[in-house]
RNA sequence: GCCGAAGUGGCGGAACUGGCAGACGCGCCGGACUCAAAAUCCGGUGCCCGCGAGGGCGUGUGGGUUCGAGUCCCACCUUCGGCACCA
């Protein structure tokens, strides 16, 4: 028997395919058949580098699928494409020359090479990249109809600014008040930033999950708890120093009548104005300077101790007419709420800390439920049967029908309005980075920000001498570029030199697959409806927050505009777990990334692809290591030699135990993939039929095991399971049906009883399955086993399970 | 601090709706083949007692529900992840 040769198996199905254009799919219009429609997706890679392990369990996972829909009588759209700005390729050719596109390029070039390698089965004609004028074009214009409907604007905002890239980061970006690409130290810094306005869809972010047919429970909570909703009221209180009204959020207006003081961020625009009137003027300047350096990494850590100025003015709380001390202090957020805060030390735990800390009064104004005295520090709990205390006339009532009450008076005085805040905060795009999609309006002295006329697009990146920003963008070095003409005056104006986020690119390129080439517009909508919302979307749960807030924000918009007919780009959401070694995530800064290539060219494609998902369930965090693949080696030896082996038996026979093995093999793994979406079990499963199938050498069904066994790890192994299929004498296995259980063939006669006695395991019988509760009894009774158990005592009871177990319960 | 996920052999893991704990694989032990080794094949492998038949214990800990709990409930311990002054 010839051995198996995963090197030159595999090599000559990739070309099979690639001729026979297997997985190229055709739009509707244009030859497309099938009824049902089924968009895989997976995260795009961002080529830094080359794959590793996390990225082949991500994408071999979205292969088993494919396979599995295609064979299943779906029409698979699977495409590919690569992020391909952004700040790795651009800090390779500042660190080591060269363009940042010649660095991203080639990595493509190296990451495609790696994805045709493991025989993924990808529509290559669809193939997109973000850095391509011909994709950019569409993300320049995507933003030109975002700016004329308002939801793309410019403001001075505070950002965070990392000195070391020299560029600005999203929150996201920042972890622990550090930069999550170089690890610098965040600062603090005041700039115009280019915004989309995504708060504006908060609402809809969070009501329309209704229309996703599967996210986990788990990822919605994680954007519920980011876009943080939450539902208040505004009230005014009076600066009568100033002669303003000053609105403040609270989501407790039942503890109104425990103010005891007032606070203001220090970046509100009321603190200049109380520092010229008041003795602490300059204490107070001292302090805004101070703590707008130490924004970002010092201001975030909660547990520093509280601190604060005293304005030496005081507010006027709407509830009572008392005069509150006015302070200003850093644990009020100017980018939350109103950027002020009535402060009940009684009832908020922040609000208490710097109230001792200030030796400011505490006065309680919502008592426990039953007289329990109040507890040590603030009050913060919920309960029923709360009632209010020092409140004046609202003193007594319950909690929440004081809460009701004191706002309905307020209401009257026009002292107080429902209000909806969120956590959530606009989207902040710009970069002052060269290597990004360049943002297509010029600054004219007389027109203000013009937009770059549809039919000039795209805006090309030009080249530049240097890469490095210095505080403005690289682009703005390229003074031939900058230079244009206004498009609506034909004076001299100024291009944009900042470009865009990453995550714009990324947050429409699951349309622009379905129509990639489309030069007249981004894409045709009916062929996004056609192909959309995406049946499965798989990628890592850090997107969460980020880039699927985004594509979900942008296909709202769409929707808006009437280019989309959906309001939910992914139906069903998966997030594979980690491939961690020596402990943490793959990433190109920790040095400890282990690819694909040498296991490929040690072992195959099949293998590799095999392992990967062997290694456990797809969903958990799994810690590298190769102690395991010479068993998958073994393992596709061995299937190779039983398959051939069996190939002599007779085809069509499919009754026996053998047959009934491979029905349940059948079963199991169409359940696996297709209902319960794991993927490390059916491997299992089509392992014990192998043992099986080996161990039966004679066995009637031995070629029905054999063809059922290839056509099942087809979507694992595609290459072995193509060439065993045509080697049993089939052809073209990937557009095969996928088995179907004959559920005649899965009955059963007899099964397995298990007999307990009080709940232990005491013997096993085979039984027919017609028999009645009665004589299912008699006959764990009658078993020696049983009876040395039951010992002569008394059966006091028994319990059936139909078809699995008798339990008898004895005194 | 808040939210979430998870704790099962020497290891990765299986057991989906409460019903045979440890499938499948790694590793290890023994055997066959071989001058020998590799490869391959066969058998064994949770722990404890027992020559054996067999018995007892066993899914992080402690309780509970149930004829029956890895699975459900309560409390706790540990690990990992996310958020973090959001009023």
């Amino acid at each position: 028997m010839e051995r198996y040769e995963p090197h030159d198996i595999e090599a000559k199905w990739q070309r099979v395919w690639e001729e026979a254009g297997a997985f190229h799919v055709e739009n509707p219009g244009y030859g497309a058949r099938a009824e049902r429609t089924f968009y895989m997706l997976e995260m795009l890679p961002y080529p830094s580098g080359v794959l590793h392990m996390g990225h082949v369990l991500n994408y071999t996972l979205g292969d088993v699928v494919t396979h599995f829909r295609r064979r299943n009588g779906y029409l698979v759209l699977r495409p590919m494409g690569y992020d391909s700005f952004g700040l790795p390729a651009e800090n390779a050719a500042i660190r080591e020359g060269g363009h940042p596109r010649e660095i991203a390029e080639a990595n493509i070039a190296a990451i495609r090479r790696q994805m045709r390698r493991l025989g993924w089965a990808i529509d290559w004609s669809r193939e997109v990249a973000a850095h391509d004028p011909d994709y950019y074009r569409w993300t320049q214009w995507l933003f030109l109809k975002f700016l004329e409907e308002g939801l793309a604007y410019r403001k001075e905002a505070p950002v965070n600014w990392c000195p070391n890239d020299q560029t600005v980061l999203a929150n996201e970006q920042v972890v622990d008040g550090r930069c999550n690409r170089c690890g610098a130290e965040v600062e603090a810094k005041n700039l115009e930033q280019w915004f989309f306005r995504i708060t504006a869809y908060a609402d809809a972010l969070l009501n329309e999950y209704a229309l996703v047919e599967y996210w986990p429970e788990r990822s919605i909570a994680i954007q519920r708890n980011w876009i943080g909703r939450s539902e208040g009221v505004d009230v005014l209180f009076r600066i009568a120093e100033l002669d303003v009204d000053v609105p403040v959020f609270t989501t407790r207006p039942d503890t109104l009548f425990g103010a005891t003081f007032f606070v203001l961020a220090p970046e509100h625009e009321l603190v200049e104005r109380l520092a010229e009137r008041s003795e602490h003027g300059d204490e107070l300047r001292e302090y805004v300077r101070r703590t707008a350096a130490q924004r970002g990494a010092e201001r975030a850590d909660v547990t520093r101790e509280k601190t604060g100025v005293f304005t030496g003015h005081a507010a006027t709380n709407p509830v009572n007419g008392e005069q509150i001390p006015i302070w200003v202090s850093d644990y009020v957020l100017m980018e939350y709420g109103t950027g002020a805060i009535m402060a009940v030390p009684a009832h908020d735990e922040r609000d208490y800390e710097f109230a001792e800390q200030f030796g400011l009064p505490v006065r309680p104004v919502v008592a426990p439920a039953d007289g329990a005295p109040p507890p040590e520090g603030a009050f913060v709990e919920h309960s029923d049967g709360e009632r209010l205390l020092n409140s004046g006339d609202f003193s007594g009532m319950p909690a929440p029908e004081g809460a009701q009450a004191i706002v309905e008076r307020l209401r009257e005085q026009g002292r107080a309005a429902p209000a909806v805040r969120f956590r959530l905060r606009d989207w902040g795009f710009s970069r002052q980075r060269y290597w990004g999609c360049p943002i297509p309006v010029v600054y004219c002295d007389e027109c203000g920000i013009v937009p770059v006329p549809e039919d000039e697009l795209p805006v090309l990146l030009p080249d530049v001498d240097d890469y490095r920003p210095k505080g403005k963008p690289p682009l703005a070095s390229n003074e031939e570029w900058v230079r244009v003409p206004c498009p609506r005056c034909g004076r001299e104006a100024r291009r944009e030199t900042e470009t865009m986020d990453t995550f714009v690119d990324s947050a429409w390129y699951f349309l622009r697959y379905c129509d990639p080439r489309n030069d007249s517009a981004p894409f045709d909508r009916e062929i996004v409806d056609y192909w959309l919302p995406v049946d499965q979307y798989v990628g890592g749960v850090d997107h969460l927050t980020g880039h699927l807030m985004y594509a979900r924000f942008f296909t709202k918009v769409l929707n808006d505009l009437g280019m989309v007919g959906f309001r939910e780009p992914f139906a069903r959401l998966f997030h594979q777990g980690w491939v961690q070694f020596d402990g943490a995530k793959m990433s190109k800064s920790r040095g400890n990334v282990i690819g694909p290539d040498d296991l490929v060219e040690q072992y195959g494609a099949d293998a590799v692809r095999l392992y990967i998902l062997f290694m456990g369930p797809a969903d958990q965090d799994m810690e590298w290591t190769e102690t395991g693949i010479e068993g998958i080696v073994r393992f596709l030896n061995r299937f190779w030699r039983v398959v051939l082996d069996a190939a002599d038996g007779e085809p069509g026979v499919v009754a026996g135990p053998l047959a009934r093995k491979a029905q349940e093999t059948i079963a199991k793994a169409t359940d696996d993939i297709g209902r319960r979406f794991v993927f490390n079990t059916p491997i299992a499963a089509i392992m014990e039929l192998t043992n099986e199938l080996s161990r039966r050498p004679d066995d009637p069904a031995r070629r029905f095991a054999a063809e059922t066994a290839v056509s099942l790890i087809q979507p694992y192994a595609p290459h072995l399971a193509e060439e065993l299929w045509q080697r049993l004498g089939g052809e073209r296995l990937w557009e095969q049906p996928w088995p179907e259980v004959d559920e005649a063939l899965l009955a059963r006669r007899t099964f397995e009883l298990v007999v307990q006695v009080n709940g232990k395991l005491r013997d096993r019988l085979e039984v027919p399955v017609d028999l009645g509760e009665e004589e299912l009894i008699a006959r764990a009774k009658a078993s020696p086993r049983v009876q040395a158990h039951l010992d002569g005592k008394e059966i006091r009871r028994a319990i059936v399970v139909p078809r699995k177990l008798v339990n008898l319960v004895v005194g």
